[in-house]
DNA sequence: TTGAAAGCGATACCAG
DNA sequence: CTGGTATCGCTTTCAA
């Protein structure tokens, strides 16, 4: 393995200066499309590759990302931005600002969030498209731009964004069918509800629900899936018809975090203690459910792990130029009443800032990564 | 926040040089015990962190470090090295050597792979201590000579190690234990196997699968559990005879990797398709198990994730003089038939190269990243 | 035991 | 458009 190739190493063989090099590189203006050519070639056959940490010392500018994600109002995006900070402080030094712009219901007022971001000239935009619709034509611009888009949680497609960091629709939905399938040992009438099934995210997990359980479990039934529009009060009210349309109902999945007005549902129907029900997410609310077994098992989103990982697609992105993956799919974890504690435990541990040092640097919290 | 406080604030405040400072700083000998002291003191009460792009720029010095593993009889500890190649090759570009030294079989030949590391005077070492007690010694001695130590998948108490990356054994046996009860609806008679009591790892899987199970599902009962000590015919013999003898068992948790011969037993036994059985890790031979019911659920330890999160901690602490954190515990993931899939295309995926460049740069797959 | 100074490789100027 | 060069903070070597 012949010594690292550098900048002056391609900067001789064509006699030409570092300086223009760097320029060629990256594009800056003011570079002859001519020896521009040359440079780019130059650095292919030489396999030529950035030193990390030189451009790190020599740069002065500071990368500036916004994180556009819904306000706390569930700790689910509270432990995305958690992840999303952490990653940050593990990842580099100092250099980083992060501008959080929240957003207070799904799609009010994340359009506005996003040309905010656009306007500050940020150099990266982590979001949370609830509504892809209406974001398409900001994240367009913000492409053309060329301003890369990490989207968490759901996609956005079409729209020309970097990367989606996601839990895997697939693996979600087929394991609470299996799962609810060998429960109810292969027999029975089951449920799905979403919010909506214009949600790519919500249809691929209902799709995949439905289309392992009736391989794996064709005795079993799924009914139409219940639209809730993420609004309480319409999933209370459209589970209350289902149970009283269907009384032998014997099992619902919950694909998104409205479970509490589906156990209402149930219980207010007297029917929560025959059926099993699966769900979404972990949040204070849904714990007494699931000590009390009224939920069986609830699919864990690993929402901090999603945003280490948008911001470590991004940064890697920006800082040297590739993306190291455009999709990044988590698996979900498992929690059922046996194993709630563990990962409690974590979460309360890693809201605390302790931290355990040796001798003098920077610390990260590496305790629950890849929870 | 003021500028970031360098080394040259340091030797200004004390009117030493940098050269001075950064030698006591490392204690390196040839710094008057005064002057250390002095040095030491300022660079707490000025609140010194080292830049680390700097130290690595300038740094000519590379870390080698021994990776003590299995061979790759299973699949297993190749996930793991290839875990640990990953992350070293995504965290820094080059200087880093890593030496990879295998043992057979459990206990054989990792006392003399301990050693070899040893006396090559690598800066650390990522190892699975299968035998604590015959690697204490060894390990001690790395701890005085202070050579980092990092356990994977197993702890080696009292060693002086640097730190444990494994799967939370408490989450596996309690997830194991309510994923039985419910799956038996909360009767039956069940039992565990393992490798050997006196392996911390297994006992404490163990004992949490018995806990869980007594206090969440009293009704059920727990066989004494069987050790095999790694050696299928003994899993196999010791199955029969406590098949034949509990004709009316329900359940099998098998908290090692040894899961086929249990599986032969009962099929021999004519018991497999009235049994639920839940096993450990993911191997070619567990697939079809899977896909057919045999085994209901399989708990996958990460292997990948484990390799990747040992070689960032000893990385961080070697580098940066600082342990992230001393014990990493993962959740582990559950696979069953319906995302079993899943899984499998996430090892295929990882194994091929595939990369995705879009200038120059060096890459790192982080597709399964968290897997 | 300490100080002074030469790099490390890329960036960002200022001249030409 | 291009070349030259100071600079980033730390490590390391050579003198003193």
């Amino acid at each position: 393995m012949n010594r690292k190739v550098k900048l002056l190493d391609i900067a001789q063989a064509l006699g030409v200066s570092t300086g223009t090099v760097h320029r060629a590189l990256h594009n800056h203006h003011g570079v002859s499309p001519m020896t521009k050519a040359r440079v780019l070639q130059m650095a292919k056959t030489l396999r030529y590759r950035p030193n990390l940490a030189a451009r790190y010392l020599s740069s002065k500018r500071n990368l500036r990302i916004s994180v556009n994600t819904l306000q706390g109002t569930t700790s689910f995006w509270d432990e995305v931005r958690a992840g999303i900070g952490e990653e940050a402080r593990a990842l580099v030094m100092e250099n980083v600002e992060i501008e959080y712009r929240t957003y207070p219901r799904l799609g009010e007022g994340e359009e506005e969030a996003f040309e905010a971001a656009l306007k500050a000239e940020v150099d990266g935009i982590i979001t949370f498209p609830s509504r892809p619709q209406g974001l398409h034509s900001w994240m367009r611009r913000a492409s053309r731009n060329s301003i890369p888009v990490v989207c968490v949680a759901t996609d956005a497609p079409h729209t020309g964004r970097l990367a989606v960091v996601s839990i895997d629709t697939l693996a979600s939905g087929s394991l609470a069918a299996d799962l609810m399938g060998s429960l109810l040992r292969g027999n029975g009438k089951v449920a799905v509800t979403l919010s909506a099934l214009a949600i790519t995210e919500h249809a691929e997990k209902c799709k995949a629900f439905e289309s392992t359980l009736r391989s794996l479990y064709p005795q079993m039934h799924v009914e139409e899936p219940i639209e809730d529009h993420d609004v309480e009060s319409e999933a209370y009210q459209k589970c209350r018809e289902l149970f009283s349309k269907h009384p032998d109902l014997s099992g619902v999945y919950v694909t998104t975090e409205a479970s509490i007005p589906v156990l209402n549902a149930a219980r207010d129907a007297q029917m929560l203690d025959r059926m099993t029900v699966i769900t979404t997410d972990l949040f204070p609310a849904l714990v007494p459910e699931i000590r009390s077994r009224a939920v069986a098992a609830t699919i864990y989103q690993r929402p901090r792990t999603q945003g280490r990982m948008a911001f470590r697609v991004l940064h890697e992105f920006v800082m040297e130029g590739e993306c190291p993956s455009y999709q990044v799919t988590l698996a979900p974890h498992l929690v059922m009443r046996g194993n709630l504690d563990f990962f409690l435990q974590r979460q309360s541990q890693e809201s605390g800032t302790e931290r355990s040092v040796r001798l003098q640097s920077t610390s990260s919290e590496l305790t629950e990564y890849f929870g």
